[in-house]
DNA sequence: TCGAACTATGAACCGAGTTCAAAATCCCAG
DNA sequence: CTGGGATTTTGAACTCGGTTCATAGTTCGA
């Protein structure tokens, strides 16, 4: 079945081609600009076969949601399987996370707009839940992480679910993400360095859930030290050695 | 001048009329079903009418969102005055949220919303500067409860912004909204009373963070007994006598 | 080489947001 | 009271972009 198999493959590699270009255009002109005769067109297709790849323009930006979610996986895995304490382990999350955001600045406003109802709603399940799955991993890679904290007697999770001794990390992260994706408010409150003040946050976090070992959230210079060693460490690819000021990328 | 400030009342009356009409359409259908000429026709005026108030669909959900944020401020303006440790008093904002979720169940879907880039960018600015001017007094009651504390020797802010004192809060109710919002999510990850445990976790961030006087926030009991304190005190219009058994509500 | 099955095309369709010229209403000077 | 200019309301017409589907083109095995 040679056939069959290349026009799998030929029909693939054209969903990438389509989905690349979406990206390019959201990038380019932004969510707004995002327009399915064009990304047809981008692509030298006609409008009529974009859709025999995505049935909407929802499901579109779902599965643009998902290509980019696996991205993010692969920062994920990296964690369980760097050999430091559980707590630095955890953090690395974050900072994995906040590399991410920075490679791919698109993602987390894409993905807000993506869970938004009126996007969520429209697209079709197949996709949703795809995308769901995609994401999955994440998870798998967090409860790993703490389940090898548990085991090595670094946490006490006091008979509360695993996910629980780091949803906080998530939602904060979420929500950080909204506030620099809500134009205005950054200016507005005075955030300069939004994604080192979550860091802060984080640290303190996961103090107060008694992780340990503990370190005093305030300690800037430690914390300055854990997240380059984190970077270093874990990172090292993702992180350009060309001099990069800004704290919230790679230092 | 009596007849212009007549007008002038005139208008302010339609406009909290269309807002009020469109927010019921939105409760009824969702975010999907809210058009303009639905909005006018359910108001019986004309669709030109409705855009004398409202330059655009976007602007009108920034209005909706806008009129919403006035009842939440209503709720955070009970802090300051309220007479209490004032660890509980912060922990009383995240409460006070939590209610005002329940009252308006669309409120945080709609705001992640308006924040997406989509809605945001296509709104007038005029609008968009408005609302961020309407949700300015929630700061403003957050950072005098911080003064309180730091002036009460609760609380040592480590020369840091006083405001990074609870951005963490802020950023955990978001992200939790965020999830509460994005269906499909809580199934996955068996979360099944997702604000008790942003409860929890605020709680947690707080110890991190060192707000006086520590609590374990492993102690559920008397995390417990503490939110049944600030209902009762601070919220006891708000909540139903009537038995309500969700822990996310008022119990 | 042929024709059935499959695929790509893009003009046409559709629906919702938006506009604007005409109609209706309001206000006040005469 | 009343005439007419200013203001407000109306809703049919317009626009624009997502979506469809009849038609044209292509593929592949007999």
């Amino acid at each position: 079945m040679g056939i069959q198999e290349r026009k799998e493959r030929q029909l693939a590699e054209r969903e990438q081609l389509f989905l690349d270009a979406a990206r390019e255009q959201i990038l380019q002109d932004g969510l707004l600009g995002l327009q399915m005769a064009k990304v047809a067109r981008a692509c030298d297709y006609a409008t009529g076969t974009l859709y025999q790849h995505f049935a909407s323009k929802e499901d579109l930006l779902v599965a643009i949601c998902g290509d980019l979610v696996e991205k993010r996986v692969e920062i994920f895995n990296r964690l369980p399987r760097w050999k430091a304490p559980s707590r630095e382990r955890i953090l690395g999350i974050a900072v994995g996370d906040i590399i991410f955001a920075h490679h791919y600045p698109e993602h987390f406003k894409l993905a807000q707009f993506v869970f938004t109802e009126v996007v969520w709603q429209a697209a079709s399940p197949k996709r949703r839940s795809q995308l769901l799955e995609t994401s999955r991993p994440m998870g798998e890679a967090v409860r790993q992480i703490i389940d090898d904290a548990v085991a090595a007697g670094d946490l006490d999770t006091h008979g509360r679910p695993v996910f629980e001794m780091t949803l906080g990390q998530w939602t904060m992260t979420l929500g950080m993400h909204n506030l620099v994706h809500a134009e205005g408010v950054l200016e507005l409150y005075n955030l300069h360095d939004p994604y080192r003040i979550l860091l802060r946050q984080l640290n303190a976090l996961l103090n107060g859930l008694g992780w340990q070992p503990l370190m005093d959230p305030f300690d800037e210079a430690a914390l300055e030290q854990l997240v380059t060693r984190i970077q270093r460490e874990v990172f090292a690819d993702l992180c350009d050695s060309t001099t990069d000021n800004e704290s919230s990328g790679c230092p």
